[in-house]
DNA sequence: TGTAGCATGTAAATTGTTACATGATTGC
DNA sequence: GCAATCATGTAACAATTTACATGCTACA
């Protein structure tokens, strides 16, 4: 349940309105935290209610009206607290994995284009973070936050890393994967 | 949504009641497709409406009787077609990376603690992983569909691999995460 | 004035979690 | 008989997803 705790911080980094928010969901924050604007704005809605955060004075309350909001300190605090709490990982849950894991009991059949369609996507992400580091992350700067989310920027990183030389390996390894993902002559796949 | 094909693929492996399948969500599938027992016994009537597995013959329907089930052709078609399903890789959602990043604006009292915490957890199960492997992954196994769940298994151990190499990383690297669980020798420090 | 895009929301359905309830079987 | 355990479920709630509804602003 960290939703709240995820809203908290970007509002922290700076005030915001939903919108804004639910578009840092989309990348930044969103990159280990996703969400979309239906959560964000009940959970707004929420936090607003229980005094961890306020509209700006400036926001109209009217609807379609752009409204923001920043950290109160009972927000900060709240924050704070939740980051020493004990929390266990949680439990893994991968559809790819379980794709292959049903693969070894009814076939392989269409698996391998999925697995180089992946690794593709991973790559394309793991570009992503490069850029953002090099953008972001320049040798000299020491500051502790700065410091901080490179650790976390490098969490990523790390995981699209594991995610390529997994997949890399499992195609180059195993036969059954090795399928073409469609006959060059023939019509293009069709998409959705 | 991928609970229904996780039982279907643990039924055709196996038949089983609905405690077995619980039994078997606390390891093996529940490597990387986690449940509990409310969900399982909710799906497994959802599968048998629709028709994609049916109790066995001999299983009593009666409350508190062990009751078995089985994978008829439906399901195992809709098993086989959704592997090839297309299906992007799930947004990330880690609560321990966005702690860190939450730690960058408000502090990272109490972080580094739980970064060791983590970090055993993960080796611990690192080293199941491992032992799983070696026994039943022997190098001179070659049918199909050991290899395909050897390359799972594989899935799993890269995973913690990378988390214990991150953590690792983090914390020899970063100085605000080396405090001690509690100072032995001050009270504990004031935040603000 | 109409339409495209910005911005904030509501509603409904699904999925996942937590707590509890009930019946059957086994060993004492 | 009784307690422990096996086994199947219900109920209530929380979180998440998907689809839709409404009001404002700019501009052609």
């Amino acid at each position: 349940m960290s939703l709240p705790h995820a809203i908290l911080t970007a509002l922290l980094e700076k005030p915001s309105s939903g919108l804004e928010l639910t578009r840092r969901f989309d990348r930044s924050i969103g990159y280990f935290w996703s969400s979309t604007h239906q959560q964000i704005y009940r959970e707004l809605g929420k936090l607003e209610r229980s005094g961890q955060i306020r509209a700006l004075p400036s926001a109209q309350p009217a609807r379609g009206q752009k409204k923001e909001y920043e950290v109160l300190p009972a927000g900060r605090e709240e924050l704070a607290a939740w980051i020493a709490l004990p929390e266990d990982p949680r439990p893994v849950r991968d559809p790819l994995l379980l794709r292959m894991r049903a693969a070894a009991v009814v076939g392989a059949e269409g698996l391998g284009a999925e697995l180089r369609r992946h690794l593709a996507l991973h790559r394309s992400q793991l570009e992503e973070y490069l850029r953002i580091e090099e953008r972001d992350f320049p040798p000299e700067r020491t500051a502790d936050e700065d410091r901080l989310r490179h650790i976390v920027l490098r969490g990523g990183i790390d995981m699209e890393t594991f995610w390529i030389g997994w997949l890399t390996r499992a195609l180059a390894d195993e036969p059954v994967l090795r399928e073409g993902p469609a006959a060059l002559d023939e019509p293009a796949p069709a998409e959705g």
